[in-house]
DNA sequence: ATATTTAATGGTAAAATTACCAATAAGTCA
DNA sequence: TGACTTATTGGTAATTTTACCATTAAATAT
């Protein structure tokens, strides 16, 4: 496989985190599994937007969906995606003191 | 600061990631730093492109830029984003092993 | 000084993402 | 069966992202 394929599969895999709603979904379901229902009452948007979220989720192999009656119950398949949140952090710590050492400077 | 706006911060580092040409780019800094012409010379897109894709690294905190001379050093900041790469290559291989079982089942 | 080389910025059209509403599909229960 | 509940899909307008071209800014060398 050539280094740009390469990179594209792996694009669309950070791609699928990168949005507010998918990162709590993911830090949500990091805690355990959860039902669509329990998923939804923690956003204030459209049931459809949610479940698109999700979708986008799934297709890049990142959490799974079992029908549970009428609700569906969603599962993180990547526990070491929890661990690269950490790292987010840091890069957003240094940041944040970087930019206090140059309030400093001035 | 409230979840979702913690969300949003960390989603803004993701979503600067994701992109097979920034990812490249990542790759390419995490072997040593690198002129902007050399990275430069690894993709076959205009150079106002390559240079707004370490534009989007350096605002998120990624990556850092020196000038030198003509030239312009850039440097990767947080190297623990490559040990996330790892991850994302567990994500890709538990796919196609599960499209591989899903093949066998037919 | 000015000509040259190099990266960065402005502008813009095309493509992708997003969120909502409406309609549908899937399951439950009387 | 038929009414009801719930998640998903279709459609669409608004926003964002992207890549190129043209221009500018910054540094070097003649």
């Amino acid at each position: 496989m050539k280094k740009f394929e390469a990179a594209e599969v792996r694009s669309k895999i950070i791609k699928a985190m990168a949005h507010p709603v998918r990162l709590m979904i993911i830090e949500a379901l990091n805690g355990g599994d959860k039902l669509f229902s329990e998923l939804f009452t923690l956003f204030n948007c459209d049931k459809s937007t949610v479940s698109k979220h999700l979708l986008v989720l799934k297709n890049a192999g990142i959490v799974s969906a079992q029908k549970k009656g009428l609700d569906v119950l969603y599962k993180l398949e990547t526990k070491c995606i929890i661990k690269f949140l950490d790292c987010i952090n840091d890069v957003i710590n240094s940041s944040i003191k970087k930019q206090a050492a140059c309030l400093k400077c001035k």
